[in-house]
RNA sequence: GGGAGUUUAGCUCAGCUGGGAGAGCAUCUGCCUUACAAGCAGAGGGUCACAGGUUCGAGCCCUGUAACUCCCACCA
């Protein structure tokens, strides 16, 4: 956009000339950039760090906007913000896609070795990581780049081997043989948090084992009948007198021919099935509960890939599913099937490759969380961390109250390796940030590290602090920790929010941030969730490239509450960027009126006296809409407070004021025409600064090229760095927003009447205000100019009565005064008529509401004093408004 | 089984501490008014899911009901 020369400004606006063009200067300015600075106040946001398996969704777009918001409006008010950014390495995710990738490659995991796949990961880290980061960018993101950082690089995985020492020195981490949920295909333990439970149709298998030394059977039933190569015990409620004569006695299964005890247990419900369970230690968490209370052996039947291991007997080599058949095929043969029904249930399925996960009692490491939970449920409890919105609570407590020690180890490669050594000869564990030297045990010097790495979302809960250069005590981690806000989704509110907050509250003795901000998701047009499945996914670089981020960040924002998911739509992406052009344009109507006026278009101050009615009305909505929308902003309230922007510019600022200002721009009065070039430059420039923080590139292309090199009334260098505007209470100006706002009643009620009448703008006519009110005369000779050229009026003439008015003219009547146009040969009697009788009964209605309020005793005595008084002035307005209708009805109705 | 959310105009959704129901899109009418037709001026369209209650006053607060969605638990 250039505003010198003759060149023609583009009608309409086109990111694609600029967005690249300003974010490249912002990067070169520095102003990304947050060093510590004790005489300002920091705010910090750290960025939830994407994964580096792929690209940008939807998802990111929303968070990162949300973010950039944020991060802008605070900068822009004089803190010192920092937005940390970097990548997660997403240890799973990205293996797997690594595995996904050699496999097309022809090349196995296993035979590539762990160095070499290593060195492929980087690579891939380097690639992927990258591309995120440009496609961060492309957004608008306002991050300080320099201190881009990542979960594996040398800090971070300096804070994770500190943690896990600390922790472990603590008793807090222990290495252990629990039931643990297993990826068959994955090959690795997981988290409880990492299964996904899905309803699946199987089918429950009712099976009867005989009881030794009698003739009797005992029967039960259940879900997957391969696991019965794993029993160790038949249980049943002890309370349950059918079966009291059984405890203590056993059962034979078949296959292995293995004797089991029946035994009593409380955790059998005596009304479910037949009130019996086979309990399986080593593959059912309930079960292996209940055989740690009675002390039953623990079989594992499995291999590691789900196949039935050398305890399964003859079924050994088989895969589970197809064991499953094979037994349930000769239990019918030999009788012990008793029935099979259809059976719906939840099947736990591993949340990265949807296989059905298989509980397995294996080695593997913990972290131990009912001390460590503590400080984070009574951080939230006593609103040391507030989430917002606050539902949130409930779902985070709930997942606090029912907390098991969290499995951190994984059988993977990429990811953090776990600093445990064992002693090559005497099997001591030595955990250490470095290999040691000798066995403490036995003196000896060979060690082998464990071969396990950590679960990604150990590093990512230190986060907040790793980051900042904890371990070591940095002078930025002393001054921008805490963070005061993290913007995430409530999907991950488990898997990283809580555990970033537990995690500050250990290491840091001080939580992680102030506030939780959470969005909803987001969906398609049809309310499906975007997914590669359903091929329903829309990447918004492509969304950006049709029309540009500006629109994008604006659709996200807009029209969405915080915490609820949303729906994406095309239509809405245009509506959002026709905001854009309008901005656009209007600028570019205040830009070429500044350029026609010449130097005296950049003076830094007006003469109060020369600012008109409507100046001051509009700087005036301007002041409040400051105060809105940094209120709405501070309660993170981003969709409220982009609207009252959206409403402000297009309504009051295009719409009106522009229309109002125009008489005085095309006129002779230089001083008028000083003050309007004045006002809409200055609101201009307010109305940019609060759209910045949604839509930063437009905002900037134009803010950059509102004011001359001189500068006068503050650099205009970049929009990012100037001023926020606050509210000031010699902006209001009360008196002249009422005035304006009965003009605009005018203005809207003859505009109503002509178009009825389909009288073309073309067509002026004489309008004439009878009020007995020398007030409201008086605001509408002060507002003469604007008011005809928006009330078509060829001559606005003011009177006190109806005197010397053609019985015939139009008429409508307002609040304050009625209101006569001589159209008389366009007037349609019937319409007229009705129109009329629809004015007249809606002002009956409210008559009626209004006196019915105040004839209420209770409502006389308990409403506050301004209710009252303007419920009064109402009453009086509409009786007035309703003589002047039922009058004119009078005379058409002849 | 426990919890949360949603239910407002034809569609998608706002409605922040209770004080006369809004936006965008769509529809209809009229306008190329020298910033913008990606626009301007108007219009139509809603017993705010249902039933009670609190209150002078309820879309908003309380109780219950229904439908849909999601999360957690996992009775084999």
């Amino acid at each position: 956009m250039s505003r010198t020369g003759e060149n023609e400004l583009a009608k309409n606006y086109d990111p694609k000339d600029i967005e690249e063009r300003l974010y490249e200067k912002w990067l070169n300015k520095k102003y990304f950039h947050a060093e510590v600075d004790k005489s300002k106040k920091p705010f910090t946001i750290v960025i939830p760090p994407p994964n580096i398996t792929g690209q940008l969704h939807m998802g990111h777009a929303l968070d990162n906007t949300m973010q950039d918001i944020l991060i802008r409006y605070k900068r822009m008010q004089g803190f010192n913000a920092l937005w940390q950014p970097g990548t997660d390495h997403a240890s799973i995710a990205t293996e797997v896609k690594i595995i996904e990738k050699l496999k097309a490659e022809g090349i196995d995991k296993e035979s590539l070795g762990r160095e070499e796949f290593l060195k492929r990961a980087w690579e891939w880290k380097e690639e992927y990581g990258g591309r995120i980061i440009g496609q961060l960018k492309k957004l608008g993101s306002s991050c300080d780049w320099d201190r881009e950082r990542f979960t594996m690089d040398e800090g971070c995985s300096k804070a994770v081997e500190e943690v896990f020492v600390k922790l472990y020195e603590k008793d807090m981490i222990y290495k252990g043989s629990r039931i643990i949920n297993w990826c068959p295909v994955c090959h690795t333990s997981i988290s409880d948090a990492e299964v996904e439970y899905e309803d699946q149709a199987g089918h429950f298998w009712h099976i009867k084992y005989p009881i030794v030394g009698t003739d009797e059977f005992i029967q039960f039933a259940t879900t997957r009948p391969e696991t019965m190569l794993g029993d160790t015990a038949v249980a049943v409620n002890p309370e349950d007198e059918r079966y009291t004569h059984l405890i203590g006695k056993s059962a034979k299964i078949p296959f292995v021919d293995r004797e089991i005890p029946i035994i009593a247990d409380s955790y059998v419900e005596k009304d479910f099935g037949t009130g019996v369970v086979k309990i399986t230690p080593a593959h059912d968490p309930n079960d292996f509960e209940v055989g740690k209370r009675h002390k039953l052996p623990e079989i594992n039947i499995m291999n590691d890939d789900a196949t039935i291991n050398k305890n399964g007997g003859k079924f050994e080599g088989m895969d589970r599913y197809a064991a499953r058949k094979q037994i349930v095929k000769e239990l019918e043969e030999m009788g012990l099937l008793v029935k099979v029904e259809d059976y719906s249930h939840n099947v736990g399925t591993h949340d990265r490759c949807k296989t059905t996960v298989e509980p397995l009692i294996k080695q593997q490491w913990f972290v131990k969380m009912d001390e460590l939970i503590k400080p984070a449920v009574a951080a939230v409890q006593n609103k040391e961390i507030e989430l917002v919105p606050e539902r949130f609570d409930k779902a985070y407590y709930n997942w606090t109250d029912n907390i098991r020690d969290w499995c951190i180890s994984r059988q993977l490669w990429w990811g953090h390796r776990i600093p445990a050594y064992y002693c090559d000869d005497c099997g001591e564990i030595v955990v250490s940030k470095t290999a040691p030297a000798t066995c403490p045990k036995c003196g000896k010097n060979h060690f082998t590290q464990d071969p396990d790495t950590l679960d990604t979302w150990f590093s990512s809960a230190l986060w907040p602090f790793s980051t900042l250069g904890w371990p070591d005590i940095t002078e930025d981690l002393k001054y921008f920790y805490p963070t005061d806000v993290l913007v995430t989704g409530y999907d991950i509110i488990f898997f990283w929010v809580i555990r970033m907050i537990f995690s500050g509250f250990e290491q840091m003795k001080e939580r992680p941030f102030k506030t939780v901000l959470f969005h909803g998701l987001v969906r398609d047009s049809q309310g499906r969730k975007m997914s590669k499945s359903l091929g329903n996914g829309i990447d918004p670089l492509e969304v950006i490239d049709k029309y540009g981020a500006d629109a994008l960040r604006f659709t996200l924002i807009t029209g969405n509450a915080p915490g609820n998911d949303m729906r994406f739509y095309w239509e809405r992406v245009e509506a959002s960027r026709n905001f854009a052009n309008k901005v656009w344009n209007a600028s570019r109507f205040i830009l070429m009126n500044m350029d026609q006026m010449g130097e005296d278009a950049c003076v830094s101050s007006v003469d109060k006296a020369s600012l008109t009615q409507a100046d001051k009305w509009i700087l005036s909505k301007m002041n409040s809409v400051a105060k809105d929308v940094s209120d709405m902003l501070d309660k993170f309230e981003l969709g409220i407070a982009a609207q009252k922007i959206y409403d402000f510019i297009w309504e009051e600022l295009c719409d009106w004021y522009i229309e109002m200002v125009k008489p005085r721009l095309y006129g002779d009065d230089t001083e008028t025409k000083k003050a309007a070039i004045w006002t809409l430059r200055s609101v201009l420039t307010d109305a940019l600064k609060l759209l910045h923080p949604y839509m930063p590139f437009l905002t900037e292309e134009i803010f950059c090229n509102l004011k001359d090199a001189e500068g006068i009334l503050e650099s205009n260098e970049s929009i990012m760095i100037s001023k926020w505007p606050e509210f000031s209470k010699e902006n209001a100006y009360p008196e002249e927003e009422a005035a304006v706002e009965l003009m605009k009643e005018a203005v809207k009620s003859i505009r109503i009447l002509r178009n009825g009448m389909n009288v073309p703008p073309s067509r002026k006519a004489t309008v004439i205000v009878v009020t007995e009110d020398d007030e409201v005369a008086a605001i509408f000779e002060k507002g003469k100019v604007f008011f005809m050229a928006l009330a078509f009026a060829s001559d606005l003439k003011l009177q006190k009565n109806k005197e010397g008015i053609a019985e015939d003219a139009v008429s409508t009547v307002i609040s304050k005064a009625s209101i006569f146009i001589p159209f008389s040969d366009l007037v349609d009697v019937d319409k007229e008529i009705e129109r009329l009788t629809k004015e007249k009964k809606r002002l009956e209605g409210e008559l009626e509401r209004s006196n019915k309020m105040l004839s209420n005793e209770s409502f006389l005595s308990k409403a506050p004093e301004a209710k009252l008084a303007e419920e009064k002035e109402k009453l009086t307005t509409y009786s007035n408004m309703l003589t002047e209708v039922t009058e004119r009805l009078a005379y058409y109705s002849k």
